[in-house]
DNA sequence: AGAATCATGTAAGGGGTTACATGATTCG
DNA sequence: CGAATCATGTAACCCCTTACATGATTCT
């Protein structure tokens, strides 16, 4: 299956999860995704049409009498179908932690999916990092070299604690909302 | 002065190191930032274009008698002076260090230029980050608030401690070449 | 009356990736 | 003789950012 940039999966996962036109999805992911990822209003109405020509969501414009009139979205079978794949599959390389994996995590949470088989296998994903990493820096390179694998190694290791420690941590709080 | 991207501050840097014409450069940047950065043939031709239109480089074509003519860089005042302000100017987010700070470290470790005060400054930026995202968790912050900010606050943590454990070890090494 | 909210976009540009294109020389 | 090296690019596309554009309604 194709694999889209993480802002499509973003406004997908907020169509599946009730948003259902363009400044309702914006409104959604800024109170829940604000603190990780920020999209701008130009940004999101150019998604949703590409997401459209790419069958992951259909959309008709609805009629309103006292306010503008909003084009109204759904998820096709598609589109669900590309978004529970994304879910539950780790990111490849370290640096995605930051804003892909915590979206994932969002979505699981917020859908009350079983989050344990994607920390398990995000963390495998990790320690492969780590283990390449260890057995990179036990040969005979430049220090230059060293220290750019000290840096990816001190990264792997740190999103791996955290992914340990504090991960499994929130999966197992009430819920996601504002308190 | 304005900002450019770090690609541009790197073929910067290697033509200040010696490096003349396109395929030079790219030769150069794949042995000494080769595990840290790659750049394609087609930009790296692109930016060497965009640089001369803004004044960082001047060249001219050079025949070979032997092998194909090339494009002769080098760079203007312009250009150095922008080189000198970045080399010693620390970088402004946590996910800059991976790529940025380090071709930072490696242009100051191969010129010979003092880097502890890189360091300081950048060890000061990582700090504030740390304090910044310390008292935010301190806060009454919904649950996946707090794991984004976890998150970070663990990647800035460990980034301080390789910068402040490695690096300097790293600057006090003999060499920057391979072994 | 003016600010915020509701609701939709277009246009231009920046930086990067992928694929394609060319042609000589040197090495095995 | 074919592969690697030397040397230069173009074209198309992708994602994102910045700026601009419009217009009604509701709140203070």
């Amino acid at each position: 299956m194709k694999i889209y940039p993480v802002s499509e999966y973003a406004l997908l996962g907020s169509i599946i999860n009730g948003a259902t036109y363009g400044y309702e999805i914006q409104r959604f992911l800024k109170e829940c995704l604000g603190s990780i990822w920020r999209i701008p209003t130009s940004q999101l109405y150019a998604l949703l049409k590409k997401m459209e020509d790419r069958g992951l969501v259909r959309s008709k414009v609805e009629l309103q009498d006292d306010r503008p009139s909003k084009r109204v979205f759904h998820a096709t079978e598609n589109g669900v179908a590309a978004f529970n794949k994304w879910l539950i599959t780790p990111c490849k390389r370290v640096r995605d932690i930051r804003i892909e994996f915590l979206a994932k995590l969002y979505f699981i949470k917020s859908s009350g999916v079983e989050g344990s088989g994607l920390v398990k296998a995000q963390a495998g994903m990790l320690e492969k990092t780590v283990s390449g990493i260890t057995s990179w820096i036990n040969q005979d390179i430049s220090p230059y070299d060293r220290l750019a694998a000290e840096f990816k190694l001190a990264m792997a290791e740190a999103c791996l604690n955290w992914l340990l420690y504090k991960v499994p941590e929130f999966l197992e709080t009430g819920d996601a909302e504002k308190s």
